[in-house]
DNA sequence: CTATTATTTAACTTAGCAGTTAATTATCTA
DNA sequence: TAGATAATTAACTGCTAAGTTAAATAATAG
């Protein structure tokens, strides 16, 4: 997988790194806080599979204190994500004015109008 | 990979579909259009099988056309993923205004002020 | 029916991801 | 130094993704 981009968005399409990621959003935390809601379902060493997955995409940095390495969530990948679909926001603005007018159409020939 | 947004982030990570996108947002395009900058690069089954991805993700749309297949854009996954992100804009705007606080703090110091 | 163009499917290879358990490293505390 | 806690690394398995070439299907045109 060459490009930051393609780092960032595979880093996004996993539900467990999305969750470590919505955590760290809440603020700092180390491997063992982020691990406990998955420890029901998986091992600990795959936590720190997902999480050097999302510091190879720059989405999370980690920090030592003691033997604990807190991590914080880095937000600029995710800022370039939505960068680069924001250069769809015309065409989906297109598909929305053109659901519009084919509700309106569809509305203009029933009995639900008024 | 079980939910959609897994699948449209999954869909994202690949530079040529990501290309395909690109190409649709300028308008409905066949396989062969879509396929034509890439064929240098690979086969054209290859692209079959991005376009088979971007499809499942319900990102495109293919109809018919005597034997041409036209494939269309179809941007509601795009604004999925773009809300999902969405959340986050809270704690990348804290760290826009921790970098912005730095560095006015690094520049009071300094003979750079005024 | 045959030939041509557009696209897909089949069968296969290679590489990487997500998970496991067991062992190792890092750090603190008694 | 020994033991406990936090986290990583190693070695392995099974699955899936991305690419290949060759064959099959879909549709048109002669």
């Amino acid at each position: 997988m060459q490009d930051n981009l393609s780092r960032t968005f595979a880093a996004l399409a996993d539900p467990t790194r999305r969750a470590i990621l919505a955590q760290l959003s809440r603020g700092e935390a180390t491997v063992s806080d982020l691990a406990q809601p998955f420890l029901k379902n998986m091992s600990l060493p795959a936590v720190t599979k997902h999480l050097k997955v999302l510091e190879k995409a720059g989405l999370v940095s980690k920090g030592r204190h003691a033997q604990w390495r807190p991590c914080t969530l880095n937000t600029e990948p995710l800022r370039d994500a939505v960068g680069w679909m924001e250069q769809y926001r015309i065409a989906w603005e297109e598909q929305l004015d053109r659901l519009d007018a084919y509700l309106q159409t569809k509305t203009k020939g029933t009995h639900h109008d008024l």
